[in-house]
DNA sequence: CGCGCAATTGACTGCCCTCAAAAAGCGTGG
DNA sequence: CCACGCTTTTTGAGGGCAGTCAATTGCGCG
């Protein structure tokens, strides 16, 4: 089931070096750092965090952050990418819970079990900075600034979630797969990108899973659109060519029960 | 379309003094410490956690403890009863998010907003704690334990919204139902109580609404299961006669897609 | 070119929703 | 006590949305 790598970093000598340097990479020259765990630090304290960051990591596309019972040590801050985190029941189907992009936080299920319970992919070839969570406690204790916004992060994490509960249980196909593209959207926005042109980082599969579809659902759902003039699609290219009128039906204007 | 309260307490000199008694109680003598915020915590911190407790608050059935858009003042610990958390979405259908017993937590969400994001209505008379958050983040700076605590319950709140993701996304309406069931038991066991014998303290239209289902599933569902000698049901009042199978069905033992 | 994978499209099925009506509780008032 | 209205729940009949199954297309790659 697991995508394998499409390719492995050749590391030569001069590549280690450049990785060194990738490596003492600052919280303050990350382009993250207003999204990210550091958001609203001032400088001695960024730098606080910053030493205690385990390491920056490349993960390749496809290949496994952390899975279902593995010790929890570190939080992961993305710093390039896009993850999918999915639970598996003990039947063995799969839920999709998330798809996280860079400046989000992955592994905060794993607080209370001290064990990861669902797994993290790398949609793409990505970069995580390890962020021992030992460590971090230690700072709470002298950067109140740092816990305020760290307990803002759980608190979004939960009215995420919360939100996905509505999309799952009170939405029709047709509003699930808007509420998914403009919530994309809205994310691009925040990290500078556009509203209305972006990649899809996930398959039509996985999109299905996450919102309690199915393959052809979606690509049925897709074809619709199109063919109303909401969207332009290319395989994973997606131009939003009505983006109010894409809004409007995720809220629900259109059809609700 | 809110419920009313079916009665408002009466207050006379006498009932005063009790409740004054009332709000002294403390967590240490609180039948829920073990479960709640003040779980692990040695006799002194938990005076310390006791001293910023505001007051203890009764809430009658059918009224709302916060709605959307509240400023977040407070954290509420459970200490009697049972509550629905329920969203709104702009189109006004409601999706309940969870129902809370005693021991439990309510108001996370609003953390990172500083206003509420859902409603919070008492299902049953119950009583909570209110704990103000401002004066919860002072304890953390000297308070480790508490701390370690918090962030446990704030994941373990991130891991059973996965799990409802979980069920709301991959799970067919029997499995759902039998899901809820067997959760519903685990969280009595936790409590002292029986793990086959309770009641419902939400009606079948709010089962439905938490599980994606229709108030006819839910009443579908349980005349198969009564007939299939899984359970026997008087209103609201369940017995469930083979909970291994029950918990079979949970986890898709039975019948997965 | 042919193979493999992902996506699309079509035909059909089925689970659950919708609509409707009856039954069961429950409180109120005659 | 029973009649009455109201609400909640149960049960039935039928329909629709999305799932299932299957075939086709398109694309990348060896």
């Amino acid at each position: 089931m697991q995508q394998l790598a499409r390719q492995q970093p050749v590391i030569t000598h001069a590549a280690d070096i450049i990785n060194v340097q990738q490596l003492r990479a600052s919280c303050a020259t990350c382009s993250m750092h207003q999204l990210c765990l550091p958001m609203g630090l001032n400088e001695a304290d960024m730098q606080r965090l910053d030493q205690i960051i385990g390491r920056r990591r490349k993960i390749t596309r496809g290949s496994i952050l952390y899975r279902v019972g593995d010790p929890f040590i570190n939080l992961y801050a993305i710093r390039l990418g896009h993850f999918k985190t999915y639970q598996v029941d003990p039947a063995g189907s799969r839920q999709i819970t998330g798809f996280q992009m860079a400046g989000e936080l992955l592994g905060m299920d794993a607080i209370s079990g001290e064990r990861h319970l669902c797994d993290a992919m790398a949609l793409e070839d990505s970069e995580v900075c390890e962020i021992p969570f030992p460590r971090l406690e230690e700072l709470f204790i002298n950067m109140p600034t740092l816990l305020r916004h760290f307990h803002r992060i759980m608190s979004q994490e939960i009215t995420r979630e919360q939100n996905v509960m509505l999309l799952l249980g009170n939405m029709r196909a047709e509003q699930k797969f808007a509420a998914f593209l403009t919530n994309l959207s809205s994310r691009y926005v925040a990290r500078g990108y556009s509203a209305t042109s972006f990649q899809l980082r996930m398959s039509r599969e996985e999109i299905g899973n996450y919102l309690g579809l199915t393959i052809e659902s979606i690509s049925r759902l897709l074809s619709r659109f199109k063919k109303e003039n909401l969207l332009q699609v290319n395989h994973r290219e997606i131009n939003i060519l009505d983006l109010p009128r894409m809004k409007a039906m995720a809220v629900g204007a259109d059809n609700c029960r």
